[in-house]
DNA sequence: GATACGCATTGATCCATGATAAGAAATTAC
DNA sequence: GTAATTTCTTATCATGGATCAATGCGTATC
């Protein structure tokens, strides 16, 4: 499944076979059963996990001991907790594994040499940054806008292969509604 | 007012008079009405901002036509269409003015130029980006987990100098709720 | 094949918040 | 200082979505 992430690499950035090689050295490819906990509330976040097989999610737990989760990713998705990760602080959220899950991952000082190995990656990094900000804004947008239909609608049609793949539950977790009101939202909308 | 941003520097990064001499030939000092549109949806944002005093916002327009409100900065904030900026693309956004403000705004190739001058910035750049991560994912999850009065609490104890200022029905618009409904979660808490 | 467990569905009920409308209070403009 | 706007409050009614509970369905376990 490496394979899956080296393809990535050459289509996101002009990168020399040799400076490919490299790279591959600094990042390790892991295999995890669905339900592995990757990341604890709490821990710095050591890694940054770039999926080639399965499916991760970050999520938090609230106060009334519910699951909220964050972000999912899927095959050729980036999942970290970025601000842990960034600066060195206790996470906010938890990582684990939806599916059995093949990844590579690669800590702080793998970034570096990365970036010091192909400079156009700082740019790539750049705009993953960029993507996430702004997924977290339109996210933020669509609870302030919209309704649980609305978000569900917006969901199916941004993210089709979470849409199949994924348990309505989790589903209804993203979109911050309970699994009752999805099942009657996906009812509504199969009878129209 | 430009004193309130270079003190803002000196609190931030080291730096040295001569540094500083530069940097301030990078920032331009504007002043601006309540109400003066800055940033246009649609178009590419060219500036980040510091406001010196006053107060700006970000925010959208939805389908209905309604206001919602992103951020907000006063004295000692930043603020700016940071994926436009970034990325050269149409603002998501609005930015205008909350009340009579000044600021200092820098484009681009201001931001380039400071980090060469001061390459402590850049540093503090990564810490303003993850900063503005968080808020934004703390909002996420605060919509996700907790009722307007919960919400409304913890703005009140995160922001007192916001709670203070603002118009009520910013605060509401921020928040995700009515006015009328904001303004009920008040007289309930009086009456607690 | 029987059992059990997690997940999805459905129904009944409840409640927080939205929508609307109208009046009070505060701010702004002349 | 008065009029005109804007903001805030209050009241009533409507509703989306939560909660609670029961049932069905599918799949993993032994």
């Amino acid at each position: 499944m490496f394979s899956v992430f080296t393809d990535y690499l050459k289509e996101k950035i002009p990168i020399t076979d040799e400076q490919l090689k490299k790279v591959e050295q600094l990042f390790r490819t892991k295999k995890v059963e669905k339900g592995k906990i990757l990341l604890q509330l709490g821990e710095v976040c050591q890694y940054t996990y770039f999926v080639t097989n399965g499916c991760l999610r970050s999520y938090v737990i609230d106060d009334k001991g519910k699951e909220h989760i964050l972000q999912f990713a899927i095959e050729n998705w980036w999942i970290s907790e970025q601000v842990s990760f960034s600066n060195h602080e206790p996470a906010m959220y938890f990582i684990d594994a939806v599916e059995d899950t093949e990844f590579v991952q690669t800590d702080e000082q793998g970034w570096n040499e990365f970036h010091k190995i192909v400079p156009a990656a700082l740019e790539m990094n750049r705009k993953l940054q960029m993507n996430s900000l702004r997924s977290f804004q339109k996210r933020l947008v669509s609870h302030l806008s919209a309704s649980g239909e609305e978000r569900y609608l917006s969901f199916i049609k941004t993210y089709p292969p979470l849409a199949l793949r994924l348990p309505q539950k989790m589903i209804a977790s993203y979109l911050g509604v309970t699994p009752e009101s999805l099942s009657r939202i996906r009812k509504e909308l199969a009878t129209q």
